[in-house]
DNA sequence: TGTACATCAGTGAACGCGCGTTCACTGATGTAC
DNA sequence: TGTACATCAGTGAACGCGCGTTCACTGATGTAC
């Protein structure tokens, strides 16, 4: 496996320069003290829930594989479930952060910014599984961990936000609730992203490419708030 | 826990009859032979899935409920990921049951019948969290286990079935591809499912009950097939 | 009806393994003076 | 600038545990004759 030196930071996320030590000039050696301990043990639960699902983590071996020894995690974390409650939190301000980043402020127009937004979503859930798993799949209590409700809250907020300015650009009567609109869009983008988009061995084969599959089912919804009246029987 | 005798059948499912070996008259005393082992393996999966998710799940304790030596499961079952597989078949043969009795054949009318479809599977999403986590959240490929695929698509097949009846009560011009419009209720659906409705540790908190929130989605969704033109910015 | 035999489901002991967590400890860091 | 000391991050050995899987076995069942 990848790389020089005991660290096995790889591809999985952007703290690389956090692996090594700074005050070991870079050479991988460490003293005594890790100095980076908290952070590459989240990169560690990173790797090992992508190569084996969130059940697959240990905290032995997200401590190997930071080169630690089996009681350090303890220092930073109260058990396994902590540290898995911190990845799903830092998971879900990556999420709201590339949500917000897609709807760029509702530009160039509300529709292809929500549009935007939704491949932005499946493509979290296609580039980072491990969180995902983290965040959607797993053992962790949203309301056990203060905090995580709070992060969640805060992702799903840029999709409810963004469901307001674009059910402001349609008819007024007969329009549902901006939060209703918002769940519904959620649910199939989800739906679709945890069926057919995330790599998971229970994946699912689609007959088209799910982007396209969730383009066409967000416009077809949002046609109906252009609709005259109630579904005919 | 409950019951007398060494067994727990409990809630879990239907074949609880299946439990106590015939020849023992009933008694819960058996003999060397167990005699409906893999049933009762298979049970005792399904509650300890139920109890712990799918990762909480070991051929040991499996064996363990089912009163018999952790060998054992070994005469019926490959491994462990064989055990889980075979649940997630029986899920998927459940899910296609209780759907394809919801549609009825299209009754009263296609589009309640389709309704009763998304309240049938919220419902085995909230009810048999078991198999919906083995058939969704688990660690078995579907194309790994013969037979699981299939059994997949049966049950897909009768959403599909039911997508084609509805599609043709709408206006034939700009109406989508039945497939298409069964993805889309799928994701719908099971993103709601698996959000809002799994009673599962994990689970978000809506503001209206999951049912009234899938019906209003389809209805606004198939509300666009008799929608004139596309949607306008 | 009885007997010999093949089949097969379940036994129980054993193996090596990795886990989570604890503990008293130790070595590095940084701060007060 | 130097020294004493408090703080704290990481050590390493140990614990008890339950796991998956194997093995030669044994007892029950059913069948051939």
């Amino acid at each position: 496996m990848g790389g020089p030196g005991k660290f096995h930071a790889r591809d999985v996320n952007c703290s690389y320069m956090s692996w090594s030590d700074p005050r070991d000039g870079g050479s991988g050696r460490r003293g005594y003290h890790h100095g980076n301990l908290r952070e590459a043990l989240l990169d560690a639960a990173l790797e090992l829930i992508a190569a084996k699902g969130p059940a697959g983590f240990t905290v032995a071996e997200a401590a190997r594989l930071a080169g630690v020894s089996p009681a350090a995690p303890y220092r930073h974390f109260r058990d396994a479930d902590a540290l898995l409650a911190e990845v799903a939190l830092r998971g879900f301000d990556r999420l709201a952060e590339a949500l917000q980043k897609a709807w760029n402020g509702g530009a160039p127009n509300p529709l292809s910014a929500f549009e935007d937004m939704g491949r932005a979503y499946l493509a979290f859930a296609r580039n980072e599984p491990a969180y995902y798993a983290a965040m959607f799949d797993s053992r962790i209590a949203t309301e056990a961990h203060p905090g995580l409700q709070a992060s969640s809250d805060r992702a799903f907020n840029v999709l409810r936000d963004a469901a307001e300015v674009l059910a402001a650009t349609f008819p007024k009567e007969r329009r549902p609730p901006a939060l209703m609109i918002a769940l519904h869009i959620w649910a199939m983008t989800h739906g679709i992203a945890s069926l057919f988009v995330r790599p998971d061995p229970s994946r699912r084969k689609l007959p088209m490419s799910a982007e396209d599959l969730l383009e066409a089912g967000v416009l077809l919804y949002l046609q109906s708030l252009n609709s005259p009246g109630p579904v005919q029987r």
